[in-house]
DNA sequence: GCTTACTATGCAACAAGTTGCATATCAAGT
DNA sequence: ACTTGATATGCAACTTGTTGCATAGTAAGC
């Protein structure tokens, strides 16, 4: 049920559409919990149902009109209680590591080129994360609560982001001592 | 189906029974990709269908009876393939990150809590992960090609535990800023 | 004799997540 | 006129993964 909570955790300043919330979900909280549009949407009427969330629908002009969620008293509560229940320890899968396991001189440049694609996407969103950080964590000490704790999310984007970088560079060199057939 | 393939990959070497997949998918290559006994069993009986693999049954003393599985020539060519095919761009879900973006004055020191339990463990994991390193993987460069992948694997578990402890540090530190209610 | 733990495989129900498609309005470009 | 792209929501089928339970033999400790 990580998906409502997260859904939830989007919701606590704005409320907002399944539309929006599958944009959000592609930056900030999305970093770090993804979500198909399909998804977001059962969800959300799943939740509207069980009383965490009430909606409305918006009309518009000029764009198709869409239904707002907020939270209620009962979702904030739902969200508090899950704050504060065990966290299942996490998954961790990466096909790509699965892959070095079968590295042989035939796959090797396949591999290295994998590699290269992935750290360039990091370094993308690196990027985008340092910038994030510039604007608006300067100084986490004098943030409020709970942008700390939005600010310790985002540290952690960003060094396993450099971590990352780090191992795709030794990665790269490694591979380039396997000799072609 | 990257489950299929992690499985044939932990078969290059030996033939396993769902069992002993199972346990050593604790270790290993169940660093980067777990899966529990009852969705292994269930993949083996699909895969040996497909005729990737092919099974026999060995009659034990003492214990039960049990069924080990071997890669066929098509399970070889499927995983070569595979290992050619793209890699989805990674999941990277922690339910942790969005409990952050939930932080208060409440909350923080059982958040500091789960932080300090993950550490611990993690701190367990790398020493494992040390100990095979300091055993098998000595000297990189001069490794046969295979296991130069799996170093890589291990070298990636490495630095990214080695990161999450600094990160849990700098957390820990932020966190004990935040004023208790 | 009883409990606990390990070996070994499996079913069934459910939850979570993916893929492909469908619909509809409007704005902007060609 | 026609296409593309953004906005907005949704269904249906499917795959993947989780949870709980069931069975059954043996070994070791109390």
């Amino acid at each position: 049920m990580a998906l409502a909570h997260a859904i939830m955790t989007a919701l606590i300043e704005d409320d907002l559409s399944g539309y929006e919330l599958s944009r959000d979900f592609e930056t900030s909280l999305g970093f770090f919990w993804q979500a198909s549009h399909q998804q977001i949407y059962q969800e959300l009427r799943k939740m509207a149902e069980k009383g965490w969330l009430d909606k409305r629908e918006v009309k518009q002009r000029g764009k198709p009109n869409k239904i707002i969620y907020g939270l209620t008293k009962e979702g904030h509560e739902a969200l508090n209680a899950w704050v504060y229940g065990a966290t299942r320890t996490q998954v961790a899968k990466d096909e790509l590591l699965v892959k070095l396991y079968n590295l042989s001189s035939d796959n090797a440049a396949h591999l290295a080129g994998e590699i290269t694609a992935r750290r360039d996407e990091m370094m993308r969103r690196l990027y985008l994360y340092e910038k994030i950080r510039r604007h608006h964590y300067q100084d986490p000490a004098l943030l409020p609560t709970r942008r700390k704790g939005v600010y310790l999310a985002l540290a952690a984007g960003i060094r396993q982001g450099e971590q990352f970088l780090a191992w795709c560079d030794e990665a790269l060199a490694l591979l380039a001592t396997v000799e072609e057939t």
